[in-house]
DNA sequence: CGGGTTTGACCAGCGC
DNA sequence: GCGCTGGTCAAACCCG
């Protein structure tokens, strides 16, 4: 934890996004390039549009570029590869920040289980998933390959337990995340 | 020895 | 159909 200023923990089930100590170094973090994202069928926390205008329409260097990857979930799997279903949504959350580091340290413990280069990007994208029994929140972690001082990190579902390094802050509806914690929080 | 990491392989989706 | 790309698995390996 001491290797990394920010003491953020994304998951929607807590209220660190709020809490206190979630930025603690501002000049590192800029909140216009934290980023929500949803999944399209619209029965989601946020939904992609709602995302883009929240955040693009204050800045969103990445309204763009959402989250690129397939939405696409696990239903069921074949050998050695899942099928996915996009019937079966779950929250996303992106983060861009300023970091020498990669791996963000927010309080849950990952596992590494895969490794790729993306195309259009000399960086890696890493592969997280949480190591709780049961909890199946993935994270992706890439360097931006425009800037390689920034690190993307993309947290995928909502953890079904609490981190096991933060305290437990008070509940928040997550309807109320977007726009609201931008914009009270914005530097 | 248990848990995490590395890495090659596998598969699905997509575009052509 | 084929090739490319992204996401995941799992065996081997590493480390405390």
């Amino acid at each position: 934890m001491e290797n990394f200023p920010y003491n953020s923990n994304p998951n929607p089930n807590n209220g660190d996004i709020y809490s206190s100590n979630f930025i603690s170094t501002p000049e590192n973090f800029d909140l216009s390039d934290y980023l929500f994202t949803g999944e399209g069928s619209g029965d989601d926390f946020w939904s992609q549009n709602e995302f883009v205008q929240s955040v693009s329409s204050s800045r969103g260097s990445y309204s763009n570029n959402p989250t690129p990857t397939s939405d696409h979930h696990d239903i069921k799997r074949t050998k050695g590869v899942k099928k996915y279903n996009k019937v079966e949504a779950k929250s996303r959350v992106a983060f861009r920040f300023i970091s020498e580091l990669e791996v963000l340290d927010d309080g849950f413990k990952w596992r590494k289980y895969g490794k790729k280069m993306v195309k259009n990007s000399p960086y890696p994208r890493n592969y997280y998933k949480c190591s709780s029994g049961g909890c199946n929140v993935k994270k992706r972690v890439e360097r931006d390959n425009e800037d390689s001082s920034y690190v993307i990190t993309t947290y995928e579902g909502i953890h079904n337990h609490e981190s096991p390094f933060v305290p437990h802050y008070t509940h928040f509806p997550p309807n109320n995340i977007p726009t609201h914690g931008l914009h009270n929080l914005h530097l």
